[in-house]
RNA sequence: GGCCCCAUCGACUAGCGGUUAGGUCACCGCCCUUUCAAGGCGGCGGCAGGGGUUCGAAUCCCCUUGGGGUCACCA
């Protein structure tokens, strides 16, 4: 069976990286008939972030990627969190430490500075540890550990031959060992580091496909190393390329908005989100660009991703959440996540008919709900800036405002068979063109000269409002 | 810097030995429109460079260049 997972870090905000990985993990899973899990990677007690794991969640489930197991869903591997597994993780290390295959190591933080800093001035090329305790007497070792004294425990790396991970992209990948560190498995605070806890949990979890993103294809042998000191097999490795920044460099929150919570506010729709994310790296066999995460489980394959880094491009979002909007979306839906945009801004609507046709009237206009609500606040309520271009527009029209009001007034309702005749009328009456009376009215009407068509505006807006506007906007 | 990955328009991509190198965003123009958008039509713009292999390379191989990742008791 195919098990994939995603294993984030709840160091912060919820990242559209995460929700990338999510979407291909949960798209093959799905596809396969397998599983999609996700695991909470808590093992850095210094950057965690209490609030960030329940927003991870949410933000999945918001996005439409629920998983089949994780924290709070619970499933047969749990529990999906590793800061409640640690029990598992120095059973294994143990393990490791019994078969040899893993030693202590008693240096301090301090040392292990110095260390690097004298191996730095001596221009040396190798980077790694030194392995001082690697071929420490195991007797001593123990001793040392039930005295109660502070240590890691590190993998025993071999230190011939080479390591070559499968990448179901890529290819074999080379990797000598003796360029390979021993690294830490376990760290003096008792908690396990990444590499041993997410091998471990992969393999206790099922895991048939590792789909992450490329950074770790460096850690990747020493991952497998970890593996085969346990006797296990390996997954099938997939690495995806990177989210970049417009200058290339991996997506970061320093140089771009990579929190998905914070597009959630903005207005960006969860399917639009995800479509987007559909086309970094991968694309549909058919070309086309607008598709659901149904389309895409119909048509998915890891073997069309590409390889090269694509940059996020939040021009190309935009638009994407615009053509959901304007095309995808019905109206009564567009209403419903609305709402709450408008409520938000103290805004509300009188009816649901009355707040999807201002939608219906707008829709080609926005592109996100918070433009909505900003272009839009006109139709909710009477206090709506003037723009400057509005005004001068205002200026021109004072001295038709009264007779026009006056004209207006007369007729029944404000719907086009009976306003356009009338605003036609009365330009030629006045030796003007329609936009000269139009123009001004539009501005008197909604502080914009950016609205929807005059006719539309006078039938939503309403015989009292128009009159009223107009009235307001006439200099005393 | 060592190791590793990558390389088609400004951006996202199609292409998997024979194409006038296609599409999308952005940009420009025209149309539609008595506003602004949306929409329609058209345009600008690319195979990083050099060697091979081949009758024939964007496609395969090598080198160079460029970009990226990684080198923690972070993930």
């Amino acid at each position: 069976m195919v098990v994939t997972r995603i294993a984030p870090s709840p160091t912060g905000d919820p990242h559209v990286g995460t929700a990338y990985q999510a979407l291909f993990n949960y798209v093959f899973a799905k596809q396969q008939g397998g599983k999609f899990i996700v695991r909470l990677e808590d093992t850095d007690r210094s950057r965690y972030n209490p609030t960030s794991e329940r927003r991870i969640l949410e933000m999945l489930e918001w996005i439409g990627l629920s998983p089949d197991e994780s924290p709070t869903k619970g499933g047969p591997g749990g529990p999906y969190v590793q800061s409640q597994r640690l029990p598992i993780y120095q059973q294994h290390v143990q393990m490791l430490l019994e078969s040899g295959a893993a030693y202590r190591a008693f240096d301090t933080a301090e040392e292990l500075a110095a260390v690097r800093e004298a191996a730095q001035k001596a221009g040396h090329k190798e980077q790694g540890y030194n392995r001082r305790y690697r071929d420490y007497p195991v007797a001593e070792s123990e001793r040392r550990a039930a005295s109660g004294e502070p240590h890691v425990v590190r993998l025993k790396v071999p230190q011939g031959g080479k390591t070559i991970v499968h990448d179901l992209l890529r290819g074999p990948i080379e990797f000598e060992n003796a360029a390979l560190d021993d690294k830490v498995i376990l760290k003096a605070d008792g908690y396990p580091t990444y590499h041993l806890a997410a091998m471990v949990d992969d393999h206790l979890m099922g895991v048939s496909h590792v789909i992450r993103a490329e950074e770790w294809i460096t850690s990747t042998p020493f991952h497998i190393l970890i593996l085969r000191a346990f006797g296990w097999d390996e997954p099938v490795w997939c690495h995806t390329p990177l989210l970049r920044n417009p200058d290339k460099s991996k997506l970061s929150k320093r140089k771009m908005d990579t929190s998905v919570d914070s597009y959630r506010a903005q207005g960006f729709l969860p399917e639009a989100l995800l479509n987007y994310l559909g086309t970094m790296a991968w694309s549909m066999p058919d070309g086309r660009e607008i598709f659901s995460v149904q389309d895409m489980i119909e048509h998915f394959s890891l073997e069309r991703i590409s390889l090269g880094g694509p940059v996020f491009d939040l021009n190309k979002l935009k638009w994407m959440n615009g053509k959901y909007i304007r095309e995808v979306l019905s109206v009564a839906e567009l209403a419903e996540r609305a709402r709450p945009f408008l409520e938000r801004a103290g805004l509300s609507a009188p009816s649901d008919r009355y707040l999807q046709q201002v939608i219906e009237a707008m829709r080609a206009r926005f592109e996100t709900l918070q433009e909505f609500v900003d272009r839009s606040r006109y139709f909710f309520s009477d206090e709506y800036p003037m723009q400057e271009n509005a005004r001068a527009k205002l200026r021109e029209g004072a001295g038709f405002f009264p007779e026009l009001r006056e004209q207006l007034a007369r007729l029944p309702d404000m719907l086009q068979d009976a306003t356009e005749p009338l605003l036609k009328a009365f330009a030629e009456a006045r030796g003007l063109k329609t936009a000269a009376v139009m123009q001004p009215l539009r501005a008197a009407l909604t502080g914009s000269l950016e609205t929807p068509g005059i006719f539309d505006l006078l039938t939503l807006l309403g015989k009292e409002r128009v009159l009223e506007r107009l009235e307001r906007a006439t200099p005393q």
